[in-house]
DNA sequence: CGGTATCCAAGCGGATACTG
DNA sequence: CAGTATCCGCTTGGATACCG
């Protein structure tokens, strides 16, 4: 197990939630979750762009956090599904509103960040 | 001039937003600004765990995302002032929403993320 | 006071191969 | 299908010293 170098200290709310959804696909996985994606081979499907390293190790935090639950299906071949705990739907109100947030100035700052490139489609995403 | 070896791509809203907030210290640097705080030196000393140079970097991202301006006065000794554009408060439903779900689940989860520490108090945050 | 330059540690996460 | 282990490169940001 990788035990942290530096010590984290948790003073404002801000270090707080960012512990909690700072990862690079957290918000997503609990939007996918919460619009009842709930199994890894579909969030997966969902999120094309992250590895299934990264999607396992964000899943495992969020449920180590208590935001997600893991229920493991006795059955082959394996079946889990993940679902949003209570705590874990609270943040809903910000995760939606962040993904709002970006596809309303989506046009305005894909020209700003990409460089100059206009439209070019790649995998799906939420 | 730095050049990210890998390329970005910005799909889905949270691609975009994650971009914008993403950084270690801007959600608080949003927040601070917006509550009048807006000189550099005065923004160090209100998050005294950030480097100057964090700082620095990050207050010329927003800027340059177009969610800061920047007004130089010149006078002696320099005299710097940042303020929201009305994209960058268009964020703070987000941001202040994010300090305050932090802050309501403080408490929980310092036990949780700091392992079994209990109180201990550093530098003062907003 | 505000910003820059250099150097470098540590983290995050991708690629790949493997298990049950 | 779901998860683990190893390796390794990119990026972030801290420390420090210095300029206008």
């Amino acid at each position: 197990m990788y035990e942290r170098k530096i010590k984290r200290t948790y003073i404002c709310g801000l270090d707080i939630i960012s512990e909690i959804i700072g990862g690079k696909w957290k918000p997503c996985l609990i939007n996918l979750i919460h619009k009842n994606v709930l199994r890894p081979s579909d969030l997966q499907r969902a999120m094309p762009r992250a590895s299934r390293r990264a999607l396992t190790i964000q899943l495992n935090e969020l449920e180590a956090h208590g935001i997600i639950t893991k229920t493991i299906y006795p059955v082959l071949p394996p079946k889990v599904e993940y679902r949003l705990t209570e705590i874990g739907e609270c943040l809903l109100p910000i995760t939606i509103a962040m993904d709002n947030w970006g596809n309303e100035y989506m046009d305005q700052f894909k020209h700003l960040l990409e460089g100059k490139e206009t439209e070019q489609d790649e995998g799906a995403n939420p």
